[in-house]
DNA sequence: TTAGTTCTAGTCAATTTGACTATAACTACT
DNA sequence: AGTAGTTATAGTCAAATTGACTAGAACTAA
């Protein structure tokens, strides 16, 4: 499952999207569900998840981990399945390229109707883990591009957490952290004080092999 | 794989204890690994994990989490293995019961040697993770029993994150959480003034069921 | 030139943390 | 009976962090 930052059609702030397939065969046909696919004998699992997701919507995440393992007995109706699970953060850019059609979508996600198996549950936990990450580790950076100004981030952490944050506490927090590095060039355009931009030099978080954050 | 505190040899300080079952066969025959076995068509992976454990080690743990999926190429020389595991605390009264015999030991979760298949690498993830938790969240009591002193508490922590902590400022902060209920009780026995007993009343984690800490 | 906007640095009190001191309450030994 | 040894427990105090807020800086639009 992929989350993506979009912005809003009322506010034009930022939000969070997913991209949902619609099912083409039973069960759960015609209804919209998570991209995925099977398993084969010569892909790792992060591997398999990288191609289904290209297979699926064209997009190639920057950040991809293992989310979790579902395996109840009736999670599909016909025969038994085991999902295991990747989330993605992909940056705004790479987010424009995904292929979109009349079987492929964004939709916002606190705004998903009843999609087919158990995907409702999944994506709920998905949301509960990123809300978790983003308080402590540094996540919200990859839904960001390569630079950024510390009142995008502040953006990202309000969609994400649901509220309000003091931009002047905010940004000493963030220029606390090392893995945040000035650069000397500015946000044009805007129609107030240009915006310093930033950029994240932390490496991403690929577990169990890569342990930065809880 | 399962955690539980046993007294060091040495200092009878409690630390981390796991135990590892020897191959009956090929490959890796004769050599310790982690307990586990097949998923039938029949259970859910929790259930699965359960079973294993109880059928390998005759244990029933109070906390059983799923760890990670670990779909590695070449984690088994001989066929490709997919392993979902889980991880397991059991308290002291229930380690104790553990079937313990030729091919089912006991060993200190620092000092392993090298393991059947990845499983060196499977538990110093888990250690990680279970080091990640404690700092957060409250997971440290479901390796004592029901009623315990702080300074039990405090030893559990001193074991898995392997440093010392000040004892009135950990006091403190344990005071501090609503989820530990004083009671009436004081242990006696030691050669010193009687500690207070102490209960955790929070309910375990389940994930994805329950989600309590990060 | 002025109003409107966000950016950015800073102040200050409240809270939390870390290091430390002192007393309480028991056991073991003389 | 008295005293030393041990851990339990409460408390103090400075340092660090956090939350609420103020004010000037730097741009655009009118």
């Amino acid at each position: 499952m992929i989350f993506a930052l979009r912005p809003s059609e009322r506010s034009g702030r930022p939000t969070l999207w997913i991209p949902l397939v619609r099912r083409i065969r039973e069960p759960f046909k015609g209804m919209w569900a998570l991209p995925g696919g099977p398993l084969t004998h010569s892909e790792s699992l992060q591997d398999a998840a990288s191609r289904n997701l290209q297979e699926t919507t064209g997009l190639a995440p920057s950040y991809l981990e293992q989310l979790y393992a579902f395996g109840g007995l009736h999670r599909s109706p016909t025969q038994r399945v085991v999902s295991i699970v990747y989330w993605a953060l992909v940056q705004p850019t790479e987010a424009a390229l995904a292929d979109e059609s009349e079987n492929v979508r964004w939709f916002r996600a606190d705004r998903l109707g009843g999609l087919a198996f158990d995907h409702n549950a999944i994506i709920d936990y998905a949301l509960w883990r990123l809300r978790n990450k983003m308080a402590y580790g540094s996540i919200a950076y990859h839904l960001l591009g390569e630079y950024f100004t510390l009142a995008q981030v502040r953006e990202v952490y309000e969609a994400v957490l649901d509220r309000e944050l003091d931009p002047a506490n905010f940004r000493r927090q963030v220029k606390a952290t090392p893995e945040i590095e000035e650069t000397d060039q500015y946000l044009q355009g805007g129609k107030h004080r240009p915006p310093r931009l930033y950029r994240f030099t932390g490496r991403p978080g690929l577990d169990p092999d890569n342990r930065s954050t809880p």
